[in-house]
RNA sequence: GGUCCAGUGGUGUAGUGGUUAACAUGCCUGCCUGUCACGCAGGAGAUCGCGGGUUCGAUCCCCGUCUGGACCGCCA
């Protein structure tokens, strides 16, 4: 009988069992020999006794080493001390015959959860760092995951079907990868950075309900949580509006929850307007997991003697400020100038602050407000003796965005965040456009074939600064896990959208001619989402780095240290690709 | 494009303007029959990322460069 390591247990007690796996670990007490025996389930003990073993066994157990491969046969017994610290440690297995299959170099790291490897020899050796139990049970747990969304698709008539990765260059948006084509010298395919008009044309086809795992490929530089290459669940249906298609999506992540994480979410989806999430956590994708949220004190300090926060809001621009509970001694005049570092990285100009005590305002500009104003503003931000207060005074963009990076780096340093919560948040009724001020022109916030809000539909190209779009975002403990809208089946409207954002018409056939087009062949209402796989697990395991979810990741520089790409072509082969070489 | 941090036996760290370059772990050898981070004894293992400069002398100080990491910009 064949079993896996990891899942013998005390009921197993003298079965005979025939295991195979890798040496994590052998324990050679000069007679009896102990080997800790490693596969994706877990590990078990084996023991080989001189007593019962004949000269070979004994030999083969103890030539073998660390990472050998081995094959055993043998029996489940009940030890006599138990290892309460392993979930086998009830029994072990006495061997009978030991093989081995396979030997193994000194490697050059431990194969550990706790390795002390830096991030650059893990990656070198990925296919040894992907041995350590922990990375198996990320990487499992990523199939579980998406094996549940797959479940729940092909369970609700979804059909999985492939878009190119070869496909044409797509204006506005991140860089694209390029791929040369030989046959048409001087031309180029891009690698898509989503599947997205492929699975709106796939609505035009009439299927109605699609889905994928598709990689998508941007060529932008790299973060923590950001990869060259990733993975979202794609999914498009038709005729379903957007109430649908959240409800739908939270039946699928709550079921994964379940299935993945046998936590069951037992709330609705809180849903919360972009503007409402800006203003109360500086952030569209806000961790809801602790409160701490920015208090406006525009009405506050309008009048106040401290003309860096009257003036401010004099011209236009806000003063927000965080209430850090209980924070007053906490933080030394250092600490808050690390903070101060912290904002101005987000483009504030400074972090005033004051500690709030019995007898009044202590801090720096403490003595430009009068008793009452100091007073108006304890009430607004309900401050109390103790607390310590950030304000940011400039333009509202900056104002929010810094406080909410403030918020979420104090949540996590002050442990504000309850580990143990899943609060997963829709964000909606997103601006329809952006505008860039370098280039003088509105940008489309989400993508061009997103459908304006229904109030906004006659009015989104003439008045883009307040036009909304019928999209929605869901977020999971302060990360953007997913995101979708309702798209423009309508070719009209399809164009309107393309004059905003500055398209001629000759363009628009260029880059969009076919989309265009088919639009005319009675397109119906379709909508869909995006998950973010790679992201989704991440917050889940909840890791900081994306490398640690995804098998073969690449680093900062987007390369790959373990096959060294990407690397030079040969002359030969640049010169099959009409691309010039250079001398 | 920019800012900051790191680079020393296989691995992870310590350290110093002149050292036999230290420690842990891993590896090898020997001893050890109930270990589970087994223990004990011994041993091998380093171009101190690379290039240049300062210096009588540089792993150490300076400049450059490469690599990795964190972040800003960027990521429709």
């Amino acid at each position: 009988m064949i079993l896996n390591n990891g899942q013998l247990r005390i009921n197993h007690v003298g079965e005979s069992v025939q295991l195979r796996g890798w040496v994590a670990k052998s324990r050679n007490l000069g007679g009896l020999v102990f080997i800790d025996l490693r596969d994706r389930y877990g590990i078990t003990q084996l023991v080989v006794n001189p007593e019962t073993a004949n000269e070979a066994l004994m030999e083969a157990a103890n030539k073998a080493r660390n990472e050998f491969v081995i094959s055993i046969t043998g029996t489940v017994v009940e030890r006599e001390s138990k290892n309460p610290n392993m979930p086998t440690g009830d029994i072990e297995v006495a061997v009978s015959e030991l093989v081995i299959l396979s030997e193994a170099a000194m490697t050059p790291l431990i194969i550990a959860d706790e390795t002390d490897a830096l991030e650059d020899t893990r990656l070198k050796y990925r296919y040894l760092d992907l041995r350590r139990p922990v990375m198996q049970r990320n990487i499992m747990l990523r199939h579980k995951m998406v094996s549940a969304f797959r479940h729940f698709l092909d369970n609700n008539e979804f059909i999985d079907i492939e878009t190119p990765y070869l496909t044409k260059a797509t204006p506005e948006g991140a860089r694209d990868y390029l791929v040369p084509s030989r046959v048409h010298p001087g031309e180029f395919y891009a690698l898509p950075q989503s599947p997205q008009i492929f699975k709106q044309l796939l609505m035009v086809a009439g299927f109605e309900r699609y889905y994928q795992v598709a990689r998508c490929f941007r060529d932008e530089d790299l973060r923590a949580d950001r990869q060259p290459e990733f993975t979202q669940l794609d999914v498009e249906t038709s005729f379903m509006g957007k109430e649908d298609i959240m409800a739908m999506t939270e039946s699928m992540l709550k079921k994964m929850m379940k299935d993945v994480m046998g936590v069951e979410i037992g709330y609705d989806f809180p849903i919360m307007p972009y503007e409402e999430a800006m203003s109360r956590y500086g952030s569209d994708k806000p961790d809801t997991r602790f409160a701490m949220e920015l208090i406006s004190l525009c009405g506050q300090v309008a009048d106040c003697g401290f003309s860096v926060f009257s003036d401010t809001v004099k011209n236009g621009g806000m003063v927000k400020a965080l209430n850090v509970k209980g924070a007053a001694e906490k933080f030394s005049r250092k600490d808050i100038d690390k903070l101060t570092d912290f904002v101005k990285k987000y483009k504030a100009k400074g972090l005033a602050w004051v500690k709030v005590t019995v007898d009044g305002w202590n801090g720096p500009i403490a003595k430009f407000f009068s008793t009452e104003d100091a007073a108006k503003i304890n009430l607004a931000a309900t401050a109390e003796a103790g607390d310590l207060l950030l304000f940011v005074a400039d333009k509202k963009e900056i104002v929010e965005n810094s406080l909410g990076m403030l918020r979420g780096y104090l949540g996590k340093q002050l442990g504000l965040i309850d580990e143990s919560k899943y609060n997963f948040l829709w964000v909606v009724d997103w601006p329809l456009y952006e505008y860039d001020e370098e280039a003088g022109r509105y940008f489309a916030a989400h993508h061009p074939f997103t459908m304006p809000d229904p109030a906004h539909v006659d009015t989104f190209d003439s008045n883009p600064k307040d036009a909304l779009a019928q999209a929605y975002d869901i977020v999971l403990n302060g990360y953007e896990v997913g995101g979708g809208s309702i798209r423009i089946y309508n070719p009209e409207i399809q164009s309107r959208m393309f004059k905003t954002l500055g398209f001629s018409e000759s363009d628009q056939q260029e880059q969009f001619g076919f989309l265009i087009e088919a639009l005319k062949y009675g397109t119906p209402p379709h909508g869909g989402i995006a998950l973010g796989v790679d992201r989704l697990i991440m917050t889940l395991i909840g890791t900081d780095s994306i490398r640690d979810v995804v098998a073969f990741p690449k680093t900062n520089s987007a390369s790959c240290l373990m096959t060294e790409a990407p690397g030079k072509p040969s002359d030969a082969q640049l010169e099959e690709l009409h691309i010039c070489t250079r001398s």
